[in-house]
DNA sequence: GCAAGGTC
């Protein structure tokens, strides 16, 4: 294509160029400067729209997403590499190389003719990071030259207000802090996710891909941490007293059931005590506590609510969600997905969606109701995000196109904002408190007198009339033994949101990372447990990268990103620091490649068999009874011997956090505790497990 | 090949 050709195309001599991070913000920025008389091209198969606002002429080009990313430069085998360079992402996937490639050209022809550079990405680090590179690359050196408008709803005030008050520069040191954050997480998982993949080929000339990085890392962690809560779980009894009295004095009425104010009693005696005490004893009413309940209507839903809600009521996993959405989002059913704002935009037409919602029979009713009223305000929650409001239906209501779990997804987001309308639920507590002899008891009514918005709060539950001083009989009391439970397995739900909780990831990728450790055979399917793989990599990395392992990693790296914000360190020295790191991780796997590998090979040779089962680890070298066993909390583990509980063999030792634990045969020749085998840093360990030994020679 | 982060 010619310069001619293109000024053809245009139609325009002189104009400014706005790039935008994805196709829809182009479209939306140029409804909104031009009141919907924006004129349409299409060069190299991708839209561009040229508006003129105030006199002026704007050319409104877009991005994908990231145009370019980070690639190694040449083809060379020793570790570690730091030879990285940006180019376009064609070139590392072949799949989007056309479409890429296609933005690329367009915007490197527009940028020729363009008399102003503005960058309109998304407000945050990532749009900063995405801006620069098409600034630096197609547009040939523009990053310090382009100005920035800054909005954070695509809503035509402010995207009008962005453009009155533009900002001079783009913020560079945040693009820089983007781009040192590119890096960090390249040159990391590069590097050893290969230096475990070579451990493993030198041991079995197989290739295997092994990845690790900052973010699978502790999200894997966290899976085999799990897991050995499970595994080492010792089910204590603990005991409630199941009671039943009559609901009417002296007659035979409905029996309820009350509660003891300890829902659980930790020593059977002492429930035995209270059942012996009671016997013979009637139940008095000796305080009755009323009080109002108001529910408010829920919040508007940002991805992980809908994720949430998605998952509770339909069991689809995370990733499911987000890709429904995305195509209801993109056939223009519903806001923007990818966001954490639980908040709508201020000045969002809302009446005119619940208007075109009530063409849905489904929520006509709530719609009408909805739009009798004087004016209509929801409710909005705590999150935000610069780049975009909470989910909402746009008010597009042709769904016969969609499939039932696209509805299903559509109506749970419609649904939702309808409800952010509406009236709280009211309801009626009543508190009942008891005494049987000396023992204290309580129940407690609700009803329902206005359910409001919340269709499905409690059905109207009668409200026992009883007064204080009421004397009523007991019909049964009873002990019931019960065993607490182990923590439970994460599913796709749990996981994402405990990555959300540590703040690890973004709303856009957990749900995909979780996926690869899926495909990786580090964890299984459904119920996200732990493979041999998984189990023996994270005790590997513990010895060799235990920084990986951990959600710190994120947190030191957020930080030196601020300071590089704020220009009080260089990308430099943070991507140096880096380096550094690195190179001590890769000089020890390398030392240790045999080891690694070894330990590996056995956990990938039990991928295909069934998971080895708790066996036991003998039986307890000093009282020649009990079974060792492995007890755990979050922090500490140790091996104790069963009858320890029973405080009839004293066998407790602490055990070191990591590594996978044998009990030798023969008990320590001093002393005949346990001997316990373990590795450090890939060596094997032997040594006695009694603290007091002094045959010992225990590490920290 | 390997990461994590955008987006179709």
């Amino acid at each position: 294509m010619k310069k001619s050709e293109l000024k053809d195309i245009i139609g325009v001599e002189e104009y400014s160029l706005v790039i935008c991070e994805k196709p829809e913000a182009a479209r939306k920025i140029s409804e909104a400067l031009s009141d919907n008389k924006y004129k349409t091209m299409k060069i190299f198969n991708a839209n561009v729209f040229l508006v003129t606002y105030k006199k002026r002429n704007y050319v409104l080009c877009s991005a994908i997403g990231h145009l370019y990313t980070l690639n190694l430069i040449k083809k060379r085998q020793k570790l570690p590499r730091y030879d990285y360079s940006w180019v376009p992402i064609s070139k590392s996937i072949k799949s989007r190389a056309k479409m890429v490639n296609a933005r690329i050209k367009v915007i490197e022809k527009l940028s020729e003719n363009a008399s102003e550079f503005i960058l309109a990405c998304d407000l945050d680090q990532e749009g900063e990071t995405i801006g620069y590179n098409i600034l630096k690359y197609a547009c040939k050196e523009k990053q310090n030259v382009a100005k920035r408008v800054k909005f954070s709803t695509l809503m035509e005030d402010d995207i009008k207000r962005a453009f009155a008050n533009m900002d001079n520069n783009i913020n560079i040191n945040l693009a820089y802090a983007g781009l040192t954050r590119h890096a960090i997480d390249f040159l990391y998982g590069m590097n050893i996710s290969r230096a475990l993949s070579r451990a493993f080929m030198t041991s079995s000339k197989k290739y295997r891909t092994l990845s690790i990085g900052r973010v699978q890392g502790p999200t894997i962690a966290y899976v085999v941490e799990n897991e050995l809560l499970r595994e080492t779980h010792v089910p204590l009894p603990f005991w409630s007293i199941n009671t039943y009295i009559n609901s009417i004095k002296n007659e035979s009425g409905k029996w309820i059931k009350i509660h003891y104010i300890e829902q659980k009693i930790l020593k059977n005696k002492n429930a035995k005590t209270i059942l012996d005490d009671c016997k013979g004893e009637q139940a008095l009413v000796e305080k009755i506590e009323e009080s109002s309940y108001k529910i408010n209507p829920p919040i508007p839903f940002n991805l992980s609510g809908l994720q949430k809600e998605a998952f509770r009521l339909y069991k689809l996993n995370p990733y499911q969600t987000l890709s429904i959405a995305e195509k209801l989002y993109l056939n223009a059913f519903i806001s923007y997905p990818r966001t954490n704002s639980q908040k709508l935009p201020h000045n969002l037409d809302c009446r005119r969606i619940i208007l075109e919602l009530s063409n849905l029979s489904e929520f006509s009713d709530v719609a009408n109701k909805l739009l009798k009223k004087q004016h209509v305000s929801p409710t909005q929650g705590k999150e935000s995000d610069n780049a975009h409001p909470s989910i909402y239906p746009t008010g597009k209501t042709i769904i016969s196109e969609l499939t039932d779990t696209e509805k299903k997804i559509f109506n749970l987001i419609v649904k939702r904002f309808l409800n952010l309308f509406r009236e709280p639920s009211i309801g009626k507590k009543r508190d009942i408190y008891f005494k049987i002899g000396k023992y204290d008891f309580y129940t407690s009514f609700k009803r329902t007198t206005d359910q409001g918005w919340n269709e499905n709060s409690s059905k109207k539950e009668a409200m026992i009339d009883l007064a204080v001083g009421d004397e009523l009989k007991i019909k049964r009391m009873k002990i019931v033994e019960n065993f607490e439970e182990p923590v439970s397995s994460y599913n796709q739900m749990t996981l994402v949101q405990k990555m959300e909780k540590e703040e690890i990831g973004t709303k856009s990728t957990r749900a995909n990372i979780i996926r690869t450790i899926i495909d990786r055979t580090y964890v299984n399917g459904n119920e996200l447990t732990p493979t041999e793989l998984a189990k023996a990599l994270v005790n590997t990395l513990k010895n060799y990268s235990p920084e990986i392992l951990s959600a710190e990693m994120t947190k030191r790296m957020e930080e030196n990103l601020r300071e590089i914000e704020n220009n009080t360190i260089t990308s430099e020295q943070v991507i140096e620091k880096t380096k550094k790191d690195i190179d001590s991780i890769i000089k020890s796997i390398q030392e240790n490649d045999k080891n690694i590998g070894r330990v590996l090979i056995t956990a990938t040779d039990k991928l295909n068999n069934k998971p080895v089962t708790n066996k036991p680890l003998g039986k307890c070298t000093i009282c020649q009874e009990g079974n060792l066993i492995i007890t755990s909390n979050s922090k500490n583990r140790a091996l104790v011997c069963s009858r320890s509980m029973k405080d009839e063999c004293n066998m407790k030792s602490p055990l070191p956090k990591f590594g996978y634990i044998r009990i030798q045969k023969n008990g320590c020749i001093k002393c005949s505790w346990p001997k316990i085998r373990t590795s450090y840093k890939g060596k094997p360990w032997n040594f006695c497990s009694n603290p007091e030994c002094k045959n010992k020679e225990r590490k920290k």
